[in-house]
DNA sequence: GAAAGGCTTCGGCAATGGCCGAAGTATTCC
DNA sequence: GGAATACTTCGGCCATTGCCGAAGCCTTTC
């Protein structure tokens, strides 16, 4: 007899078992940086041949993790949902060494790669690493966003001083990100990397992109990670008082 | 040669592999209650014999997804820490059928068990279902607390309201659920049966303290469902309309 | 139209890992 | 002290499933 609380528990244990295999997870982290790759980049990025890839591929599209958009003859695959994306930045977080304090140091911090990652890297949508910390930190200290655990929110100085910097906060009067009452909040994100909170949801997304186009940050191809340009330097250090976060 | 950012990317995948097995998922979504059990309950929980459960609870231990504590002959087993909970109940919640509105019916209804989940149930230690999203709704209304996908706070209207029913907001001054300027967030939690979010963070633990002290409602043993009893219904409707959430 | 490239399907191999029976330790109860 | 209970370790069986080579489909390019 298959009890219907079972239905539920096994698309649960389906899911995160999609996500559990290497080829997979590496696949689902290379499109953590939110842009659509195709098949032969993620098998590349897994390390597996083409036709484990389409497999792998097969199975995560047919469970809702991921969206394909054909185009030509490239079949670009992305992340299916923001949902998704925050989902595997949790699994990431609690990878990284559970709870912050525990004696657990699994992830060693080596190498020239893993040391751009945690300097700054994109998080599906928005900023992440020693970066993104530090800007937050700097809004906080400055009273432009209040920010715990739990929630976030940002002030009228906060719009301010974002608005100063091109980002518009006040372009639709309502999202999934305000509350009905037009507040507009920010999701806290623990980061993997420093383990204290950045700025995700609406705010963070709005940031990385005036980030991207006005060119003070540069994606590196084939990762996560982000570089900040000398014209970013200078704008970012001036606008967050950096201090040694980019070092 | 093993990259750098394969460690972290390896860490990832092994502890959704871990939550990917359907004995373990069975054992974690038992733990989702919030309560301790012991590798016995887990076992028949999972549906397994205990020297199969024992190893299974070694792996999730070791990986820093469950602490566990001797008392006499048990040992009772619960999640690490919150950060657990948050990730598992992020799980269910795309494995429940990805973004909504999307196309995807995998979860299908039915049975007793699973109506009763639904109607009212913990989620780990706050509470969620029809229930939960309603309690959410109606204070959202009347302007108690702001809630948006992306974060949410309780007002000044709301504090008095939850005091007046006993839920006492001003025990701390800092807590992991207040910015530094002492405000207080409620973390929203998209519920996974009703593609709503409820109140979760220190408010929705809070909340759910409250109503399990003053018997407004019951833990079913060995599911997390949750019964209104029939004082709580009608204090429960007294104080948030409830309309039919419960029927 | 032929060639090339991107992607998928099929088939068989191999290894990982979950499962239980049996046996061993630790703690409580009588 | 002996029985009972809770839990763990060990060893071997078996199923699942990830992997690649080969071959085929579809689209673009020349």
């Amino acid at each position: 007899m298959i009890s219907p609380v079972m239905v539920t528990t096994s698309a649960f244990a389906e899911t995160a078992a999609l996500i559990g295999d290497p080829a997979r997870a590496n696949m689902l982290a290379a499109l953590m940086n939110g842009r659509a790759l195709t098949a032969k980049e993620l098998a590349e990025a897994a390390g597996v041949t083409p036709q484990t890839a389409s497999g792998h591929l097969a199975q995560l599209t047919g469970a809702g993790l991921l969206a394909m958009a054909r185009q030509g003859r490239h079949r670009y695959h992305r992340l299916a949902s923001p949902a998704v994306a925050h989902m595997l930045e949790t699994i990431m977080s609690v990878a990284a060494g559970g709870a912050p304090g525990s004696g657990r140091t699994k992830s060693l911090r080596v190498g020239p790669r893993d040391a751009a990652l945690r300097r700054a890297r994109t998080c599906y949508n928005h900023l992440a690493g020693r970066l993104a910390v530090a800007m937050a930190d700097r809004m906080t200290e400055r009273g432009h966003i209040e920010l715990s655990l739990d929630g976030g929110v940002i002030t009228e100085h906060g719009t301010n001083f974002l608005q100063g910097l091109g980002v518009n906060l006040k372009a639709d009067t309502a999202g999934p990100g305000r509350s009905a009452g037009g507040r507009v909040f920010c999701r806290p994100c623990l980061d993997w990397s420093e383990r204290r909170p950045h700025i995700a949801g609406v705010l963070g997304t709005a940031l990385c992109t005036v980030c991207l186009t006005q060119g003070w940050i540069r994606r590196i191809e084939g990762t996560r990670a982000v570089t900040v340009t000398p014209m970013g330097r200078t704008v970012l250090d001036k606008a967050f008082d950096l201090r040694d976060a980019l070092d």
